[in-house]
DNA sequence: CCACCGTCCTGGCTGC
DNA sequence: TGCAGCCAGGACGGTG
C-alpha cells in the first residue's frame, strides 16, 4: 500500500506530466471518493492550472493557480478553489492516459487535461479520497512533522516525545504525531531501531531514541531510493518483498539473528518483528 | 491522554 | 470446480 516513498514516487512521476497543465472537463464515478463533494469538484477545477505538485505525508498535493490570469492567488478573495489533494490510502493509483483512454474498471475520477490527455485516479477498494479546498491546510494541518524534513532533526524528535506515553506501533502510525508512515515501514522501523512494536516511549532510554529517529530516515530515504522499480513489482505482485526484512515474514528467518520473525495484532494492525532483536525490554 | 472497536470496500485467499 | 466466508488495512468517529 502507498506509503511516504511510494507516493513521493508517484509525485515524481507525475510532477513533469502535470505541472502547467490546467483542468478541462472532471468525470466522476464513484462519488463518495471526492471528500469535499463530487458536484462540486466538477464545478470547480475546470479552469484552474497546477503551479506546483507537492507531497504532503501521504497526500498528493496540487496547488492551483488560474489558468488564464497567471497573477491570481489560488484561494485569495474567497475563489473556491486552491489545492487538490488525493489520498491513495490502500489501492489508489495515479495514471496520465492519453488523449481518448476510456475509463478503467476502477477509475473513480477522471481528470480532463488541456492538452487532451487525462488523469485517472483509479482505486480497487474506493478507500481514496480526493479533496478540493482552498487552502490544503484544511486537509494536512492535522499532520504531524515531515520525517525527512531537514528540521525533523533529533531534537526535534524529542521535543515531540515529551509528556507522551504510547506504544511504539500505534505511535508511528499515528499521522497526528508524524506524517508519512504506515504499517509496512512501521514494522521496518521499528525492526531497523530494534525495538519492540509494544515498547512505551516513556521507557525509551536516549540511545533507543536515537535509533528509533535513524531508523525512520533511514528507512524512508532508502525506500525512496529503491522505489523506481520495486513501487511497480508491489502492484504487479512481484519481489516487493525482497526489500523488506520483516513485514509479512512470518516464520521466515530474520535476516540479523535468523530467528522465525512472529506475527502479531497491534492496534488492529498486523504486526511483524523479530522476537530476538526486538526484545520486549530495553537491552 | 490513551486504547480499542466499528465502519468503509472488494479482490484474493482459505476451506469445504 | 465452485462458492461462501473471511481477511487486510488508513483514517476517522465513537466509546471506555
Amino acid at each position: 500500500m502507498p506509503e511516504l516513498p511510494e507516493v513521493e514516487t508517484v509525485v515524481r512521476r507525475l510532477r513533469p506530466e502535470m505541472v502547467g497543465r490546467a483542468f478541462a472537463q472532471v468525470r466522476v464515478t464513484w462519488p463518495r471518493t471526492v471528500a469535499t463533494g463530487a458536484d462540486q469538484l466538477c464545478r470547480t477545477l475546470p479552469g484552474w492550472r497546477v503551479a506546483a505538485l507537492e507531497r504532503r505525508g501521504k497526500f498528493l498535493l496540487f496547488a492551483l493557480a488560474r489558468a488564464t490570469a497567471g497573477r491570481a492567488v489560488p484561494g485569495d478573495g474567497g475563489e473556491p478553489a486552491g489545492a487538490l489533494l488525493i489520498h491513495l490510502r490502500m489501492t489508489g493509483r495515479l495514471n496520465v492516459e492519453p488523449p481518448g483512454a476510456p475509463a478503467g474498471r476502477f477509475t473513480r475520477v477522471a481528470f480532463d487535461l488541456d492538452d487532451g490527455r487525462a488523469l485517472h485516479f483509479d482505486d480497487v477498494r474506493k478507500f481514496g479520497r480526493v479533496f478540493l479546498v482552498p487552502q490544503a491546510e484544511a486537509v494536512t494541518g492535522m499532520l504531524g512533522p515531515e520525517p525527512l524534513a531537514e528540521d525533523f532533526t533529533l531534537a526535534a524528535f524529542r521535543r515531540l516525545l515529551v509528556g507522551r506515553a504510547r506504544q511504539l506501533k500505534p505511535l508511528l502510525l499515528d499521522q497526528t504525531f508524524l506524517a508519512g508512515l504506515g504499517n509496512i515501514y512501521a514494522d521496518e522501523v521499528l525492526y531497523r531501531a530494534r525495538l519492540h512494536p509494544l515498547r512505551r516511549t516513556d521507557t525509551l532510554t536516549p540511545e533507543e531514541t536515537r535509533r528509533l529517529h535513524r531508523a525512520i530516515r533511514d528507512t524512508l530515504r532508502k525506500a525512496i531510493e529503491h522505489h523506481g522499480t520495486s513501487f511497480d513489482w508491489a502492484y504487479a505482485g512481484g519481489n516487493y518483498q525482497e526489500l523488506l526484512n520483516v513485514y509479512d515474514r512470518a516464520g521466515q528467518p530474520c535476516p540479523r539473528c535468523g530467528t522465525p520473525v512472529v506475527r502479531t495484532v497491534v492496534g488492529q494492525r498486523g504486526t511483524y518483528y523479530c522476537p530476538e532483536c526486538q526484545a520486549r525490554a530495553s537491552r
